[in-house]
Formats: structure tokens, sequence, C-alpha cells
DNA sequence: GATAAATAAGACTAAAAAAATCCTATTTAT
DNA sequence: ATAAATAGGATTTTTTTAGTCTTATTTATC
């Protein structure tokens, strides 16, 4: 039930990318040393982000990657799922031939429910937000801060 | 990003459990065959569940499994964090040591925000509805029903 | 109390997926 | 032409998952 260590590692590059601005681009090495990424798995990661569209690679002597689009057109659910496709939490869900009963079975449209919330809130995330959030601020409404105690 | 198959036995041999009532005591090999679980596999799961507490085993002859408490009383939540631990959907929420920028990351909070949204949907899936909805309902509000064309 | 019918518990194995790594090729600025 | 980058695929290692097997224990029944 866990996410891919490369998808986290997608999503970190792409929200160092992120905080660079739009179209800047920077070299590979300094992204996986910044977001903690094995260089040599980043190659990886890098080449599924550009053919989802969301990176661009610039080959060659000063090559490198950059965002593809704006951060704000840039959400969490596109960059996992270019990872490691399509996010579903059971076979059921995926294969219903596996469960020749999924279509009479109360669980599995649970279990569509859990996918979907996760989906969704995922989607909300867009990199802009993320990037701006910087330091421990979230997309969904912050705690309530407490009251000023000097004036 | 899957649940285990452990899991997915586990959720279907309670499913099984809570059809036939609750304290009905039912032998391995019933609920292995009619859930299509591996048999041996099932004594795993199974031993998990009773440690949790959800299901009450009997040894010797005509022994078997029983639910230990009211179906609506379990819920999925309960019956998959038996199997696979606590659910988490990603390394940065479990061991805030493997990411030192944990606390500072905005994206941590769209994972631990995802990951609530997931437990909130599994533990409001009780087992007796679960059971009672059988085939093709489910315990979040049904589509609206096409209007009768029969008197 | 002996026996047969059940499950327990844990060691073990096989297969699959995840996480890298390595090597050769290609691209591009200078 | 050269050096600095990345591409892409093959390969490897590690971890997890899924399942099996074997021996031990429990309990109803005769």
């Amino acid at each position: 039930m866990k996410i891919t260590m490369a998808a986290e590692y997608a999503v970190r590059c792409v929200l160092y990318l992120a905080q660079q601005g739009s179209d800047v681009l920077v070299n590979r090495q300094e992204i996986a040393s910044q977001a903690r990424i094995p260089d040599s798995f980043l190659t990886k990661i890098a080449q599924d982000l550009a053919r989802a569209g969301i990176i661009t690679i610039k080959q060659g002597a000063k090559g490198g990657y950059a965002l593809h689009r704006p951060p704000r057109q840039v959400n969490m659910l596109e960059v996992v799922e270019a990872i490691i496709g399509e996010i579903s939490l059971n076979e059921c869900v995926t294969k219903p031939a596996a469960c020749p009963a999924s279509p009479n079975c109360a669980a599995n449209l649970v279990w569509q429910e859990a996918r979907r919330r996760v989906r969704d809130t995922l989607r909300a995330a867009d990199f802009e937000s993320l990037a701006q959030a910087g330091a421990c601020v979230s997309p969904f409404p912050p705690p309530p801060s407490p009251p000023e105690t000097r004036p």
C-alpha cells in the first residue's frame, strides 16, 4: 500500500523544478543532489516524466531538465501516475476478471471510493501551490493559528 | 500502490463470515473455497485476524472460524490493517527520518491528507452494511434507481 | 482414553516487483 | 573535433509478496 520510491522521487524532482520557476533548465546532477535522488535512477524517472509531457529534456552539453508547463498546470496525480500508471488500490478494481463476483461485491465499491478520493486529493495539489507553500504550508486549509500573545 | 492479496483475502473471509451472521462457526475449507482463498494461506491470514480480535478460532474437530463481534462493529480499515499494518502511502509519512525535509514539505501534507481519506473511507465500511448490501449495493449512497416500467 | 478431524505455528521456497546500476550510444554547445 | 551532457536498454541486487510444507496441538466423538 505504498507509493514507490520512483514516484516519490518524481514528485521531488518536479517540485524542485517548480521552485526554480517555469522553463528554467536545471542539470540532472543538481536535481539529483538537491532532491536526494540517485542520479542514475533519475534518468529513468525523467524519461517517464518527459513522455507524459510534464518535463522537457534538453540533451547535450548544457543540457538538463525543465518543466514543460507552468507549475500551476501540473499536479501530483499526473506526476505519480506518469511513473506508476493509473492508481488503483486492488486487483478487483483493476482486473474484474480476477474476481468473478466483483460487480456483486459491496467491498469493491468501497475500494473504488477510496481510490477516487486518493486520486482527487493528489489531483488537487498543483505544483505552483506546493512550491509556494514551501516550508510547512499545505494546499489544504491550514490549522487556525494561535492567538497573538504579544501586542 | 496496491493492497496485498492477503488483505483482499482477509476482507473476503470476514465478509463471508459476516454473511453467515455473528458467532456462526465455519470451517476453514468452506471459507477458503467460497471466498476463493488458497486454503493454506488462509491459516496465516486467520492468525492475524484473530490476533486483532476480529475473529475467533476454534481448534480441534468441528473447529473453524467465527466473527468475534457483531459485523456492525467490524470495518474494512481494521481488517486491512490487521494484515498489512497501518496504511501509509509513502515513506515520508511513515519514517520522517527518511526525509529530513519532511516537516518543510508541502507534498508531505498532501500525502497525509490522501492517507487520511483512504483510511476514513475504509473505516466507514462496516461489515453489516457490506453483508446486507450483498449484490451490487454500497455503503455509499446508491445511484438513483431507474423508474419502474411495469405496474 | 484412543482416534480422527480440525487448526496452529513457523520454517521454507518461489515468483514478482522495486530499486538501482552499468554500459554503449546519441546529442549539442563551444 | 571535443567535451559535456542525456538517452535507452540490459543487467543486477534487494525486498516483498504469495504461497507451501511440515510438525505440533487441540478437541469432539466413540
